[in-house]
DNA sequence: CTCACTTTTTGACCTATGTCAAAGGAATTA
DNA sequence: TAATTCCTTTGACATAGGTCAAAAAGTGAG
């Protein structure tokens, strides 16, 4: 799905308006394992995740890797806080597998904010399905058990769950690795 | 504080602005322990607090009331999820303490999300503030320890955490009351 | 095909927090 | 101020899931 096709699904835009819109993304292609936001940097790009997968994580006071969120194809990848406050990041932003993104930096998303009532109401409404989601995670992690996680991971990202380490599925869901594999066992 | 202190802090409206804003918000008093929104019910409306203090919960498979979230003087409160999706509730909104409330229905806000590009990029700025305590909230459910989730909510809610039943603040918390009140005596 | 490395599985044991039950306190109402 | 109801604390015991360590299964470069 292109950025052009996703904006069109949740606010009409006209072709002029589109058009404007996508110039101001950079396509770019970026192999698996690369890093794009680091610990402690401000993110600087929002990107649109035409084709591939990432994730954001951070590392705890013990040196272990935790996922944070999974962001599959025709979804915006950043590390939200940082870019939006233009914030040291509390995570790293990696992707999974080679992927295919369109970025856009933080003055530019502003000026199309600014320019288009639009597309500030695309941003408020995509920002709101975030929250519904987080919110989910949420209920998700702090009143089920380990397995009835696994099941609401696999419902929130059917097209992730089997093409990722087990260890960042684990620590997404709050559980060991070790755990989870039991778990998958049944 | 008021609706219209409160969203000058955000963007800078104009009196006419505020006043027209202010215009379509209903003042409300409301009675302690009074429910504002039942579970499957439509939430129709927004509210502003002014004073008092509220908390969106809901009951579990086995009857239980678990708390979703507070919301304290200066904060908007609602079901976000069914107020702007228009979709029954998952959860119940009521009163904590005696308040006084601002509210809109879904018609006017949309209209004024319309109107006013500027309130839209309120809704949005606010809406992002709201997925920023979301995560937090997360981060604290998923890997701290009882003692240092119930520091995180002293840190995030000073004004409410004393005020409110010892159940309420540990069904928030994801624990059981019992450990709640055994963490508190130290 | 093989060596080196990464990821997953398995087992034994441990602990934070839950569950259940009952007793104290506080607060509201008559 | 007594009665009723609600809220908080305490104790004994149970358990889901964590920790640590090692084996097994995949994966990829040469």
């Amino acid at each position: 799905m292109s950025i052009t096709e996703f904006l069109s699904t949740i606010v009409p835009f006209t072709d002029d308006e589109l058009k404007d819109i996508a110039s101001h993304f950079n396509k770019e292609t970026v192999l698996k394992n690369q890093t794009l936001v680091r610990q402690g940097e401000i993110c600087n790009s929002l990107y649109f995740v035409e084709k591939g997968m990432g994730r954001s994580y951070y590392l705890n006071e013990n040196g272990k890797d935790i996922t944070q969120w999974f962001f599959g194809v025709g979804k915006f990848m950043s590390s939200v806080d940082s870019f939006f406050q233009q914030t040291p990041s509390i995570y790293y932003l990696e992707v999974l597998q080679d992927a295919t993104l369109y970025s856009i930096s933080k003055e530019d998303m502003d000026r199309l904010f600014a320019k288009y009532h639009k597309m500030e109401k695309m941003g408020r409404l995509v920002t709101i399905e975030m929250l519904t989601k987080m919110v989910n995670k949420l209920n998700a992690i702090q009143f089920q058990t380990a397995k009835e996680r696994y099941d609401y991971m696999l419902a929130e990202f059917p097209d992730i769950a089997y093409q990722v380490p087990l260890g960042h599925i684990a620590s997404y869901l709050g559980m060991t690795q070790e755990t989870l594999s039991r778990i998958r066992k049944g």
